[in-house]
Parts: structure tokens; sequence; C-alpha cells
DNA sequence: TCGACAATTAAACAATTATTTAAATATTTG
DNA sequence: CAAATATTTAAATAATTGTTTAATTGTCGA
């Protein structure tokens, strides 16, 4: 994660729609859910959620699938992790904090493991 | 932290400026940085530098003191970790996911001790 | 209290972003 | 292959956000 992609992430999220409809997605699962089932969920138009799913597409926070003649967009889980890494980076000039140090998803994986 | 303030902190973050004077910040410390300090740092006007202040401010994730003639910003750590928390509230529909169930900040600090 | 410095506020302008309606693409089903 | 459905793309408009220059507020030290 560097500065341009955390920007990118953090662009994408800060819209009601777009947060709102990320957040659906994360607590989804993995499967993830169709373009219309999101766009009636979030009342909102097929055009104008066409548009925001391509804004959290390209900041990679979601993938898309197609499935039929659906397409089905699930969040990358991976890629919130690695925001909020970038975010608590190098916290509190290296003194204690609330957060360990934020290193690499792989360190906080073993962490938790 | 609800939908409404987690909007206006990834809002506040989503721009250049203002990332990597929360960032600076973050990695300042608890006694942060003059504002002046800041300007130069970031290369910025100080009227820009304190319109970018204002919405760290306004969204709680900086906070403002004044010493003598200055005004010194530092960031706001509980900020922060909640909303990091929102993001990954519920994660994967509650299956087992990268982090451990996002809970209160208590819960975590109690996790981390 | 005057002059200098630190920072903010105001106002005008420039740039970016969101919403809408209409048209197009792709996929399934009859 | 034609009709129907799911979704995207395009184009125009509306709304929001960032930048700049100039003026203002507040604090310190001579």
């Amino acid at each position: 994660m560097n500065r341009a992609r955390a920007l990118q992430s953090l662009a994408a999220l800060a819209q009601a729609t777009r947060l709102e409809a990320f957040r659906v997605l994360v607590q989804a699962g993995p499967e993830g859910l169709a373009a219309g089932d999101l766009a009636a969920r979030l009342d909102i138009t097929p055009p104008a959620l066409s548009f925001h799913l391509r804004g959290l597409a390209h900041a990679r926070l979601i993938q898309a699938r197609q499935q039929g003649r659906f397409i089905y967009y699930s969040a990358d889980y991976d890629a919130m992790q690695s925001l909020v890494d970038f975010l608590t980076e190098n916290c509190c000039g290296g003194a204690a904090c609330l957060r360990p140090q934020a290193g690499s998803r792989r360190a906080n994986r073993r962490r938790l493991a």
C-alpha cells in the first residue's frame, strides 16, 4: 500500500453510497452480491450504482465476477486490511500505542494465528 | 462510531494534503506539531493548511491546542481506531476472517494487553 | 501600546465529483 | 434469432470541494 493507492481507497469510501455498498459487501462475505440486488438494497438507479462500483473496483476494494447474466461484486478483504495498516503505520512515533505496530499483513496473520 | 461520522472521517482523509497532514501528525506522537511547521513540511500556504486542518478537526481526527501564539495539532488515536473498527465491523459475515471480529475499542485493548 | 508574527476567516474563482436520462452491450430464454 | 433482463457507457447538468489573494484576529516582546 502506498500513498496514492491509500488515497484512492479512501476517496472511494468517502461517499455515502459507496461506503454503504462496501459495508454491505464486507458483511455479505466472499460470495458477494449481484449488482441488481445491491441497487435494490441501496435504493439507487442502476447507472448510479455502476458509477460507484466502478470507483470501488478501481481502488481494488471490491472485485467483480460475471455469473450468467448477473455480475457479482464482493469485497476484497486484503485490500481493506492493507488500507488499515497504512493508516496506523508508525503510529505514535514508535511509542506504545493502542494497536501494535502495523506491519505486513503476513505479520498480522501470524500474530493472530 | 456511526455511519455519518465514519463518512466524515473518510472524507477528511480522502484528500492528498489532509492525508499527508494526518500521517505526519500520527507519526509525530501526542505532542503534535505547530501549524506553521506543518505548513512548511507540506509546502502549502497557511490558508490552505487551515482549510484542511479544519476538515480533519471537524471529523475529530485531530485536536488543536493553543500554546503561546502557536497552535499545536495532534492526531486523535482513538478516533482513528474507531474508524478502523467501523470498517472491519462484521467482516465476512461473521465467518473466520483476516482480522478478529472488530469489537469495541475496549475489547481490543483487552485483547492486546 | 506598537510592531511583528502565527494563524484563521472571507470571498472569488477553478476544479472535481455526483446524478440523471437515454442509449448501448451482453446474456439468457422462448 | 428475437424478446427480455442485467448491467454498463455516454452525455449533460447539478452539486460539492479545493485554491488563491486579501483582510482579520490574537499573542508576544520591545
